[in-house]
RNA sequence: GGAGAGGUGGCAGAGCGGUUGAAUGCACCGCACUCGAAAUGCGGCAUAGGGGCAACUCUAUCGGGGGUUCGAAUCCCUCCCUCUCCGCCA
């Protein structure tokens, strides 16, 4: 979330920043309006209330000296001034929500260095900081190759009858799945690495959060109001909770409401968690298979920095899931995410794409973004500064996925496929097997 | 689910209709004392929004929201949360 102040003293470079968004048409001018508007109402209101103050004061030392007809006549007076300040408090709350519901919409400030373009079409591959093609090459995977026709993952999974997406339509409808057998504790055990690796490897700390969210949180991650569409909500009696769609919501709201010290910063955290996404707006995407689900399992990271430190974060928690990927032996890219394709409310996002054989393509398997202050603010989430009093400053978030744990089956599956049907156990993950080397193999 | 108690500053904890943004203690930061430290003394120490070039000043905030009143931390309504006891339960 923007703050009004900074637009103020930088209403260009909020325009031009803007304009850089999809979809966007909102001028600084017509929230520095409303701005004006807001300050004139509190102003007067102010005025009201301090003649209020003033004459209660006074009738209070008469009441006190046992001067009623003194007191009397200042009630009297002061008596007029309730209707307007009620009326302008009314007016405040009126045009605070105004200011507030015009600034909740409006999508965080790109970086600079991110590349302009309309959609994904526009992104751009990323080697790291001082990287080149050679140097990833040198840590990543290359793209596997086949003797014979890679098949798609719903196709190995099926005929080792470890998937079901039918049963999973009877259950639940379309873009459910069931996992069965050696399918299933795969897909576990990848769960397991992600997270022991984050936990012991990286530093981030474990956490188990609750799965229904309330719309506070929601509001504190972005997801409301704009994407209300995008969520499954829990009615109950009084009220509603939302499925979270990421663990991104509950650890980034983990700080909320908070006042951290500088020593606390940086504070890291994951969790393995379903996400549940209604993917209203996907009809008819990518139907086959369990690519996108309305349930899936992810592990996500969460760091909370201070303001200069957020950047050097990124690049960090971005190796954090490419280190999966690496372990894993999974062929991927990583995406510089163009102005077009850039969440709600990151200030630069990287996507990590595997390579899925029987797809023949690369698809998103993680999404680490940098927020700087936007949801800090949204959370009312700060820090004290070390040292002499300093004033209070919003903390920087960042998010990632370490990875989409479905969508790591599909491609471990894909690269790992032989020409028996059979899907061959990634050394990492065989601890996590009970040593099993081969799913459907012999 | 039933009955009761409670939510006050970084923490602990008073106040329960009148100059209280809020006693007191702890923590923290200056200064004095000291060779230094401790102890002691003095002073400072919330957040947010306005106005002002500035010094400064005004307003709001005692779980959230609404109300009564000239005036609310104190009274009323409502919601949330915590604790205790009983019941139920993985």
């Amino acid at each position: 979330m923007f703050d009004i102040k900074w637009i103020r003293a930088n209403a260009e470079a909020f325009d031009a920043a803007v304009a850089r968004r999809k979809g966007v048409s909102v001028r600084s001018s017509d929230l520095l309006a409303i701005d004006d508007r807001r300050r004139d109402i509190i102003v007067r209101l102010n005025q009201a209330q301090e003649k209020r103050n003033a004459a209660s004061k006074l009738i209070g030392q008469a009441k006190a000296q046992k001067d009623e007809a003194k007191a009397e006549a200042l009630m009297s007076e002061v008596t007029a001034l309730k209707d307007s300040i009620q009326q302008g408090e009314a007016e405040e709350r009126a045009i605070e929500l105004e200011l507030h519901n015009a600034l909740a919409v409006i999508p965080n400030l790109l970086f600079d260095d991110v590349p302009d373009g309309a959609d994904e079409s526009g992104n751009v591959e990323y080697f790291g900081r001082n990287g080149t093609p050679e140097t990833v090459a040198k840590v990543r995977a290359p793209r596997p190759s086949f003797s014979f026709a890679p098949k798609e993952h719903y196709e190995i999974g099926e005929a080792l009858g470890g998937m079901d997406f039918e049963v999973a339509a009877k259950l639940s409808g379309s873009r459910f799945v069931v996992l069965k057998g050696q399918v299933a504790r795969l897909e576990r055990a990848l769960g397991q690495f992600m997270l022991d690796l984050h936990t012991n490897a990286h530093g981030y700390t474990e956490v188990q959060p609750p799965l229904l969210v309330k719309d506070d949180a929601l509001f504190g991650t972005n997801q409301l109001p704009k994407f209300e569409d995008d969520l499954f909500f829990a009615g109950h009696a009084g009220g509603r909770l939302a499925l979270i769609p990421t663990a991104e919501v509950p650890l980034t709201n983990l700080v909320r409401e908070s006042m951290l010290s500088e020593e606390e910063l940086p504070l890291r955290f994951t969790a393995l968690t379903p996400c549940f996404r209604s993917e209203a707006g996907s009809a008819g995407r990518d139907t086959r298979g369990m690519l996108r689900q309305h349930q899936f399992n992810k592990v996500e990271l969460v760091s909370i920095t201070s303001p200069e430190a957020s950047v050097d974060e990124h690049e960090r928690m971005l190796g954090c899931a490419e280190t999966v990927l690496q372990k894993l032996g999974l062929h991927y890219r990583v995406m510089n995410l163009c102005s077009g394709d850039v969440g709600f409310g990151a200030k630069r996002t990287y996507d990590l794409e595997v390579w899925l054989p029987g797809q023949d393509t690369y698809r998103e398997i993680s999404s680490v973004s940098v927020c700087g202050d936007f949801q800090a603010r949204r959370m009312d989430a700060r820090y004290r500064p070390a040292g002499e009093k300093q004033a209070p400053r919003f903390v920087h978030t960042l998010n990632g996925s370490g990875t989409a744990v479905g969508r790591c089956l599909i491609a471990v599956m894909e690269n790992y496929q032989q020409e028996d049907g059979s899907v061959l156990v990634p050394d990492v993950l065989q601890p996590y097997m009970g040593g099993l080397k081969s799913i459907g193999g012999r």
